[in-house]
DNA sequence: AGAAACTGAGAAAGCGTTTCCTGAGCCGTC
DNA sequence: GACGGCTCAGGAAACGCTTTCTCAGTTTCT
């Protein structure tokens, strides 16, 4: 005899196994307490023979929740998304709530139609899509709640939203850069669609327009390693001596980059990262960084959306203001010349 | 008038609107031909009219399947798991599935049940549990199927398995530090109980048999890079001129320790590393390591899956041999005495 | 012309639950 | 002894869909 039968038995075995309706099985399943303690115990028995446990498909159709909720990102290989995920799982699982996620690629185009598939299968969704065009956004938005924003503004409606304060957080990397002495900086920028590009951007002009005696150039790079890395020749040779990447992952790309050439980091040249993955302090120099809670983002996403889905009003949004986390990976500028 | 109704509509009131039955509706969405054309294009309008679209849990419900697999990894954090997901996610997208997510935290004695659990709201499983004890596996397996087992042996039963195969990965990187010169060695070992862990070390013990010229210690450690951070102060005076971390980060993080205490790499000792983590390439030095297809192998446990879903064999298991991967973290032993 | 075959739409069953409603049986009260 | 009020189990509707069955109406064949 098999110990545990093969196929999930429905209720209906149950009840009938138990030698009761199906609504009294229901009912002591959902701990129900009008049902007889002598019949409980019963059907409680047949359960167990039967290795029974509710369809959670069936229970969600006549439920209408899942507790599932749906988290979109835009590229699963991002350490920072990666980590947001994270935050968004454990805190979910606490409740009892699994996540159902999905990389958009980066394919803005699909962004939508996805966003909203994943959603109903779920009872909420979170939503990071930093691409996407602010009219499509807003037309997306209504159709998605409840929906928790990341890392950009919820155009309007009334969505929550989380986001790291990429403006405020560049300039403390640049003040950090000038108080060591460099007057020459370059911004490795990522993509020029993004929010958070721009945001940097804005932080940045605001640096320079309180620092004329500086010089700060923009270059186009991108956001990964390899961007980094293929970005290293072009700084070598270039007389920055303080580079602000885009991220932790160019900046690592570019220390990387950097250390071929026999460019000493922080002797030769100063660099910075942004985000503070995970392992930006076991670089060669540790990198100095912006630290951006991003586990943090996530967690606090769920328990926003966790208030939504209990009909509460959800926190106030947070901007999280990144801290200024000095490594290794920069240094007093060089004396030579 | 609302341009997108709030509530997504059911089929019955398509039906409604067109004036024609349910079934039709159904016999139109799903591309039932045996509809007159006059009126299926009439349908389809109330259904734009209507923005509406299936119910997926209703949708579910009566086909018998999901669409999505569950997968479930010890630990979001890791790199490896998230690469390896992240191959799961990119092809089963492909072929319109999409994924839910778990951790288990480390904690083996959920693993079960969390499986089981989310098993059921899903088609199938990808399972990726190091350390589950054999029997217990052995009993949760046929209750998970179809499934497929990542890095560990299915303990007799017809699951899929794709593994890397550690023991075979473990031995070029010792030969290879045996090659440059190394005679005194180390092993960073990992969880001594997962059973990669216990293949690396049956891979040292081959290699150590053939060169009976070699020391070779096995040193506690962990499997993170703090493990390996940490681990620098005592590697630094051991004398030990060749270590093999039990994987990446904890390369990386010696790496850094040792980075700090003044130690050069690889001038007064070499490292190596186990998994070629994406970002491996880019430390300072570059890392030695043995590269593992993760990402492939999550692929493949795609791949697996979704020849079970649809009744087909599914391809052979394999066994993916680690290849090494020589970077700058090793170099010929010091000739300093 | 009549029977057979075919077309295509509606009715209904079913997927596995939960929950509302109904009503049988019991107790207590007047 | 009849009746109101409880308690508690079963019936049935509902969730939103797919699919099989049924049958009316039309076409085709002899």
């Amino acid at each position: 005899m098999a110990r545990t039968p093969r196929k999930p038995a429905p209720i209906s075995a149950v009840a009938e196994l138990a030698g009761v309706s199906v609504s009294t099985v229901s009912r002591v399943m959902n701990r129900n307490a009008t049902v007889d303690p002598e019949i409980a115990s019963r059907v409680r028995k047949a359960a167990v023979t039967l290795n029974y446990a509710p369809n959670p498909l069936a229970r969600s159709l006549v439920l209408g929740k899942t507790t599932t909720v749906a988290i979109l990102v835009p590229d699963l290989a991002n350490p920072t998304f990666q980590s947001m995920m994270r935050g968004v799982s454990r805190a979910a699982a606490k409740d009892g709530y699994r996540i159902l996620v999905a990389d958009s690629g980066e394919i803005a185009s699909e962004e939508s139609i996805l966003a909203i598939e994943m959603r109903r299968r779920c009872d909420a969704i979170v939503l990071c899509a930093p691409r996407m065009a602010e009219d499509l956004l807003a037309d997306l938005l209504p159709a998605l709640a409840p929906a928790v924003l990341i890392n950009r503004d919820n155009a309007g409606t009334r969505t929550p939203v989380l986001t790291a304060d990429y403006e405020a957080g560049v300039r403390p990397l640049a003040e950090h850069l000038y108080g060591l002495g460099h007057r020459r900086m370059a911004f490795l920028q990522g993509n020029p669609e993004s929010a958070s590009n721009a945001a940097r951007l804005r932080g940045l002009a605001q640096f320079s327009a309180t620092h004329p005696d500086t010089e700060l150039t923009t270059i186009e790079c991108g956001t990964a390693f390899e961007s980094g890395h293929e970005a290293a020749a072009e700084i070598a040779g270039s007389g920055y001596t303080g580079i602000l990447a885009f991220n932790d992952l160019v900046a690592m790309g570019l220390l990387s980059g950097l250390a071929e050439l026999g460019v000493r980091v922080p002797e030769d040249i100063s660099v910075t990262g942004f985000d503070d993955i995970p392992l930006a302090r076991y670089t060669t120099p540790p990198l100095t960084t912006a630290s951006v809670p991003v586990v943090e983002l996530g967690e606090q996403a769920w328990l926003r959306l966790h208030a939504l889905l209990r009909e509460e009003t959800p926190a106030f949004d947070v901007n999280y203001r990144p801290r200024l986390e000095v490594r290794g990976s920069t240094g007093p500028v060089a004396s030579r010349r």
